[in-house]
RNA sequence: GCCUCUGUAGCUCAGUCGGUAGAGCAGUGGACUGAAAAUCCACGUGUCGUUGGUUCAAUUCCGACCGGAGGCA
């Protein structure tokens, strides 16, 4: 946005982002209408196929007739990453772009929205699962201090950046070395090296009182219940993947299922679970500076929201235009 | 009615042989480049149920009262 000579050539991209249950899902379909767009789904648990509800995927009502691209499209039993998101929302962003529709990006997995968004190149990997295995059978045996060790040799510079306990972390930068003989840094700078192709207009949803929020949380995980939850959840318990069973409101009901725990106590650890990610989502976000924010509970009515946010937006993407 | 146990952080509970107290969870803030709905880090003052007494000093000892649990009749 600070560049506008440069901006003209750029696609320009509406990004609706918020912590779950902020809402995002009706206010992306209320601009798609008014803004003649496409919505690219930026989530990493609605892209799989089915987990519907537990997902809070839009139906086809709630789409009311608006192309959504990025959902549904993958067996829980497949994994996937960033690197994946970032190469096939891209080509589905040129596809929209190209039929001369808006393209509006929703969802609430930032680091999906920000590779995206800085056009972040992962680059080609080989196959790390063997290594990984490796490695992770070596922390069993040796512990966290003797991997976080190891890395200090490699790549010091990521070893002090990241906490001997951030296991994942400190074995993904390991593995990253023995595998392409790169540091951390290297890479960081190495994926940043392409330009942006988007001009982006970024919004994110918050609201004033948290506990607004955490109300509108606890009332969702109830109306998910009603809606069938539990039977979603025992379907899928053996049919997820790695990046699948990580979602929340299932992998909370499944002690219940087990007969560990009651269902009343599962039903509170899910939603302690999505209050805690929502609040995840808003420190993720909130480094963001170029994100304008609007607030929730700051309107009285859904439509005088839609209407402010509408009206942001179309006042954006004309600037963005007339240069 | 009597007896025993119990009342400490939002919740579950430690603890102080008398010098005003600390864990887990919750909560808040933060980090984040191939599992991100994941992973990790930091942050702990609260009338120690109420009220009298003993004491230089009581959340701690003693009494009464109030609440909770259990037992005996």
């Amino acid at each position: 946005m600070n560049n506008k000579s440069q901006n003209s050539k750029k696609i320009p991209a509406v990004i609706i982002a918020g912590p779950t249950a902020s809402g995002k899902t009706a206010l992306s379909v209320h601009l798609a209408k008014r803004l003649c767009g496409e919505i690219v789904s930026a989530d990493s648990m609605q892209l799989y196929r089915g987990m519907s509800i537990a997902s809070a995927k839009p139906d086809e009502s709630e789409k009311s007739g608006i192309p959504h691209h990025m959902l549904d499209f993958l067996d829980p039993g497949e994994s996937y990453s960033v690197a994946q998101y970032t190469k096939d929302a891209k080509e589905i962003i040129k596809g929209i772009h190209e039929r001369g529709k808006t393209v509006i990006i929703c969802g609430g997995t930032g680091l999906y929205i920000d590779s995206l968004l800085n056009n972040i190149d992962f680059g080609e990997e080989p196959d790390s699962s063997d290594l990984r295995l490796l490695l992770q059978q070596r922390l069993q045996k040796e512990g966290a201090e003797a991997l976080h060790r190891e890395l200090e040799k490699l790549d010091s510079e990521a070893a002090a950046s990241l906490h001997v306990n951030n296991t994942g972390r400190v074995i993904r930068a390991l593995e990253l070395y023995m595998l392409s003989g790169k540091t951390m840094g290297e890479r960081l700078e190495r994926s940043r090296r392409f330009e942006s192709p988007y001009a982006p207009v970024y919004m994110g949803i918050d609201f004033i009182n948290r506990e607004a929020l955490y109300e509108r949380i606890n009332r969702r995980v109830d109306i998910m219940l009603e809606k069938g939850l539990c039977e979603e959840a025992r379907f899928y318990m053996n049919l997820h993947g790695k990046t699948s069973r990580q979602a929340i409101g299932h992998k909370e009901l499944f002690p219940y299922f087990k007969g560990e725990i009651t269902f009343d106590e599962a039903v509170e650890k899910l939603k302690t679970e999505t209050r805690r990610y929502a609040k995840r989502q808003l420190t993720w976000l909130r480094k963001n500076t170029s994100i304008k924010w609007f607030f929730r509970d700051e309107y009285q009515t859904e439509e005088e929201f839609f209407k402010t946010v509408e009206n942001f937006t179309s006042k954006e993407l004309e600037s963005l235009v007339q240069e």
